[in-house]
DNA sequence: ATAATTCATATTGCGCACAATCTAATTTTG
DNA sequence: CAAAATTAGATTGTGCGCAATATGAATTAT
């Protein structure tokens, strides 16, 4: 009877940790991913973006005149999200969207000039996140790569 | 000139870089966040709970009887996203929501019954998560503290 | 060529997430 | 003790994030 009952204290105590917040990856995925946010966001403010806006932003200024699909792929987001932001991005003038001649079903976004300039600006946010973590740059890479890899996992899960 | 023409595109390529989405950990661990939330949405909508209120969840079992603020302390999250939140999950039964006869300024939350029967059926949610990481326990350890200790600095940085 | 399918985007609805503001209760201070 | 400051929580408004659905254009299959 004892012995049985060493035995079921210890497998609840296995699905018991499992189930502890501070065991589960996600949660320390999400809430560093929420204290990215607020780091970012005085920085943002500056630049009158938001960070989801910062990250289109980012993809545009590496390539634009690309459809909202393009765009979509490379953030892992889809129309019902990047639409009303992107509204928004043409609002404050920095991109144009303009229905494709060729494919008419493509809306396809561009930088204006001020999104063109806004780049510039945004050239001191890198360094300033980089000191916030304060980490090297080599342990940030490394685990940016752990990570990324980690996510990879899971979308291919997703995409079975 | 042209010593000084390679130097500034150095200089350009140097801010270019931290500039590339691929380079950001922030969109890594942004990415790698929606990421976990759709691979937890099939398992959570089996438990009808959403993933923030699987968070609730896990903290409420782990203590309950608690006031918001410590909830909020534990989740990094403020009222505004918790009042509702815990609304909808008295509405669902899985909690009550009782102000302090001590201190009427505090909201206790408590499970019901139902709330503390679901955690039987959540202990199968953390394995069907670690399969689809395809990564080893040892190794998502190591990660978890990695990005934990990343989250505290940047946090740190915030409580100045 | 027409019908069926697929594709890109938009819309709607719900649930976070957080800043700013408000109310009411407690604590601190003079 | 009374005034001031602090605290806990709720409310409001804005902006994601995504599922479900709709619309219209392009592709394909017949």
């Amino acid at each position: 009877m004892d012995s049985m009952g060493i035995i079921m204290a210890r497998k609840q105590t296995a699905a018991d940790q499992a189930l502890r917040l501070d065991n589960q990856i996600c949660f320390a995925v999400y809430s560093t991913a929420h204290a990215f946010n607020r780091v970012y966001k005085p920085l943002l403010d500056r630049l009158g973006l938001t960070y989801p806006q910062y990250l289109v932003m980012l993809a545009l200024w590496e390539r634009d005149d690309v459809p909202v699909k393009d765009l979509g792929e490379r953030l892992f987001l889809d129309s019902g999200t990047l639409t009303p932001l992107l509204k928004r991005l043409e609002a404050a003038e920095l991109i144009r969207r303009t229905r494709s001649t060729e494919d008419e079903r493509l809306v396809l976004i561009a930088l204006t000039a001020q999104g063109q300039a806004l780049r510039e600006k945004a050239k001191v946010v890198p360094q300033s996140i980089l000191a916030a973590s304060a980490c090297s740059v080599g342990e940030l890479l490394a685990m940016k790569d752990e990570i990324v890899s980690l996510r990879d996992r899971l979308n291919a899960v997703l995409g079975e």
